[in-house]
DNA sequence: GATGAATGAGGCTTCATTCAT
DNA sequence: GATGAATGAAGCCTCATTCAT
């Protein structure tokens, strides 16, 4: 009666029609993101989420039992859509090289286009009790799982240096992350483009052996 | 007594004696700093930092003018020692490349003492006002350019690619960041010398000419 | 639809077939006399008492115009039993002191057999706005005069003392409610057939006049 | 940091200054009886015992955890002025007899000057969590035992029958509260020097033993 | 007749800030 | 200069009640 969700769907809602909590949830998640993003999770009052999701503050409780599974709601969906952009982007392709720049390169893309949500992501994850704070990072390597498996393949295949995978995921990682990190600096710099290039590039030279040279040279000039 | 400080002297205290202002604001600072670093800023009381400070609740308002106060000087306290530390790694320090190593081993190494601290200035900066968050932006504006100096001077040197410094710089700044932000994960991977050393080898591969890395050998062999 | 009932059946319900209201009633009140006396009134919610009804929140509000008509409806339902045990154990019996000991161990029984909502009436009587409180205090007397009529036999009889047989009514009532209401610390020290033996030999001794005793010697021979 | 106080004293304030806490806590106690004996503990608010105390809402947390402190407190110093007067009243006299009208007499008294307060007692005793409520039973039990324990020299003085100690004097007990309890009606029948009296005389027709009657014709002499 | 999702007023509690000592 | 008791605004959450289906 007490203990605390070990998983999304334990999160459970006092309505029982499953359509309508996917709904509700939506909705409440969509305003909260957007405020959390904006004031910060602390700064954002209930009566925020509620109003700009235009539904009662007492609703809320009937799909979350705490302002606290608001943001673990809120994370996880941030978490989420990084979790199905990456596939998404590397639909169709083979190559293991071509699926490690498409997957840094949706990454990117994400990250740009949840950038507040990004950075509420790093803000406010410590917010959360323990319990809940894992499922957060257990999200965040399973995703990283999908960079490393990437990198793996072109190591395999002989393209890139013998590398600690995960170190090296970590680094692809955390450039993408910046982009909405050091977003009020990097703005002045570049577009995301030439972030994304300049980046890619950088990984291109710490990584790629001379097979993987040619190999790039091969697919860049199709 | 209403408008924001735009400059850490602004934050004017109400005690007139320069000496006690200091000692106390170190004081109030130290216990603020432990604080927000494990609790947060928001879960984390005046009351609290009075009580670890070992003061009254009411002095802390004699030295700030605002709870918001104590968290910028509780950040500015974070940067200022990296600040301090890149400098002292450098001293005596002539050669472009042993210094640009040495001032990347250094931020890792402050930034693995403060390592709740720094995780501190990424969850919390955005709780400052707008005016207030200039300041922590300016203080690591400096610290990067204290890098990107480094940096520039190993590319004039012929010793590094001619490359974007100031988004190199952020790479740079973030592997060292990141230790303290993925600590939950990273410390089961490796050491902090480990995690520097794959670092720099990283970087070396990606950034270091055919002239750069024959001169890496001769100081790697002394 | 604002006026306060003066009567039970002044509580209107909404729905028209008589034999459903008294069934759903039924329904309602078993509900809610059980979380009620183990809860209180205040901590049980409308919801619980639903679900314990196996009836929807909204349901209940058709046969009831408030919370405190449950509370009402409850509490009646409870001094109704009291109301129906005594002349029940004293049929078929003409014996006057039969009678009042009849009518004593019968109100032990029933105090012993609702023991929760016996203690329920006391706590939440109160909780009844005046004109519902009333209903609750008319029932009451209306209890108590079965008893007073027994003690009042037994006296014209010759078999009891000239009593304030008010006043020694509320001694009776109230041992049989101490039952109940002590029934923590009670329990401990005797089983309820020991506790009315107990009683019913400390009144007989308060009571009981020369030719009352030899009447009882009689009766209890048989 | 989470456990309940197992003794009043444990009921920690946050303030320091032992007198003060003392002070702040009796108008806090005086103002919440009042109010809890009128309205009940649910229908009145911590609001309403600061505005009666003279105090803010704030103030009270500063002396108390929960709304449901105040209830403690509040049950408890009206238990407490029990155990004072009946000691009180026994001051001075020697004879068993007497100092068992003495005592009965003196908890009718306390009743009848807090009457709302006894109701109190009775009705909200169960709004407390389970280890609160072992408090206020101690409480109770040991003021019990003073009246059992006149009743105990009444009989090893030969003045009254071998009863079960204990039991008899719940039915003391319960007779005094009973002035509280159903003083409504009660008040209509006759005022409390005559509900003593004839309380005392039917107790003394039910305890006494011809040595007893002797004694007190004696006493009742003088 | 029945449902149960939705509402929103209201209560408890926290805590930044003040101010008399 | 320092204290810490006092304030009161504000936020989270509950739940009686309504109403569209």
């Amino acid at each position: 009666m007490d203990h605390k969700p070990s998983t999304v769907h334990d999160v459970k809602a006092q309505v029982t029609d499953e359509a309508l909590v996917l709904r509700r949830r939506s909705q409440i998640i969509t305003a909260a993101v957007e405020l959390f993003s904006h004031q910060g999770f602390y700064r954002t009052t209930i009566q925020d989420v509620a109003k700009k999701a235009g539904v009662s503050a007492g609703l809320i409780y009937q799909y979350v039992s705490d302002k606290e599974d608001v943001l673990l709601l809120a994370l996880l969906s941030v978490l989420e859509s990084y979790k199905q952009e990456i596939p998404a982007a590397l639909e169709g392709l083979s190559d293991p090289l071509e699926r490690f720049w498409a997957a840094i390169r949706a990454y990117c893309r994400v990250v740009d286009q949840r950038r507040e949500a990004t950075v509420l992501a790093y803000r406010s994850t410590k917010s959360l009790p323990d319990e809940r704070r894992q499922l957060i990072k257990a999200c965040e390597i399973e995703t990283n799982g999908m960079i490393a498996a990437c990198l793996t393949d072109c190591v395999k295949a002989g393209l890139m240096r013998e590398v600690n995978v995960e170190l090296v995921t970590y680094q692809l990682v955390t450039f993408a992350h910046s982009w909405a990190l050091k977003h009020w600096r990097l703005k002045e710099l570049c577009t995301l483009e030439q972030y994304v290039a300049e980046g890619l590039d950088f990984f291109a030279q710490a990584l790629l052996t001379a097979e993987g040279w040619k190999h790039q040279r091969k697919i860049g000039a199709e």
